[in-house]
DNA sequence: AGTTGATGGAGAG
DNA sequence: TCTCCCTCAACTA
């Protein structure tokens, strides 16, 4: 579930894990070969996520740029009594006695240098997971834009670290249509939005799931079933495509907009053309 | 056994 | 805007 939380959530655990220890580094399958023999019996410092960009520190400034994409995994296990032979596609292993960690399906995974990390972290957005994230920044290329609020919301160097579930979610919970322009949005409602991505997102790093529903609207309050799906936690509309809306009933629409699935309410979320008509 | 789709993004045209 | 890449589970047949 690689949104920008699964990625702090993973830099938390790898830093809690390795961090301090000499690591054995390899790449079963073999695409990252070269690079692991560099790392292999070095000490990991920490692990540290920007948005979606994930760098694991090793001494003597090297670092590992990981990007999971969309369908990336790094699966973490501690307290093993013996490490497993890798399965399956692994990029990369690290372990040490009684731990180890497999990185599998990542679009990028790479050996960087200092300047390379400083240069990945220069093009990304404010982070809502990090807190020195300046909101003000997305603001002025939202406020300027043309473009739909629901691509602005996506595109990692306005805001870094939302994907298509916190985007669908967190646009339903302001009632904002994903097409409207982000020109047309008031400067307290992008407050509003980004206090919640804040919020949420952090709770994310707790849960380690995507959770958005309000306690009001939860199965059991509204006396519903729970879902049954497994792509993350309880939402409002995320992949809920012609299923009825948690809130007003109706039917939950999707639509493609720049090769990725939109979802909303048309009820909940006006468009900003009927919006201005009232 | 083969096809599809997914929480992402780069590069071509 | 389209195509491609990475992996694998869940479909269809």
């Amino acid at each position: 579930m690689p949104e920008g939380h699964t990625l702090h959530r993973l830099a938390g655990e790898l830093t809690t894990v390795f961090g301090g220890h000499q690591v054995q580094v390899g790449s079963p399958q073999g695409r990252f070969a070269d690079s692991a023999a560099h790392l292999d019996g070095t000490r990991l410092l920490d692990a540290e996520a920007w948005g979606k960009q994930l760098f694991v520190r090793f001494e003597g400034e090297r670092f590992v740029h990981v990007h999971l994409g969309l369908y990336g995994t790094f699966e973490v296990r501690a307290d093993v009594p013996e490490i497993p032979l890798p399965i399956g596609q692994v990029r990369l292993r690290l372990a040490r006695p009684g731990a180890y960690g497999d990185l599998r399906g990542a679009t990028t995974c790479a050996l960087v240098t200092a300047a390379e990390r400083a240069a990945v972290v220069a093009k990304a957005g404010p982070d809502p997971l990090r807190a020195d994230a300046d909101p003000d920044r997305a603001w002025a290329r939202i406020s300027r834009s043309s473009a739909p609020i629901g691509t602005l919301l996506m595109d990692q160097t306005v805001l870094a670290g939302v994907g298509n579930v916190y985007r669908a979610e967190v646009l339903f919970r302001h009632r904002i249509h994903p097409l409207r322009p982000g020109r047309t949005l008031r400067v307290s409602q992008w407050r509003a939005i980004w206090d919640d991505l804040v919020v949420l997102m952090a709770e994310g790093v707790r849960s380690g799931r995507i959770d958005t529903v309000r306690p009001e609207h939860t199965p059991e309050a509204m006396g519903r079933a729970p879902r049954v799906d497994d792509h993350g936690g309880e939402v409002y509309v995320y992949r809920r495509t012609g299923q009825p809306c948690h809130v007003c009933g109706g039917a939950v629409r999707t639509e493609v907009l720049g090769g990725r699935n939109l979802f909303w309410c048309p009820r909940c979320q006006p468009t900003f053309r009927s919006r201005a008509a009232r």
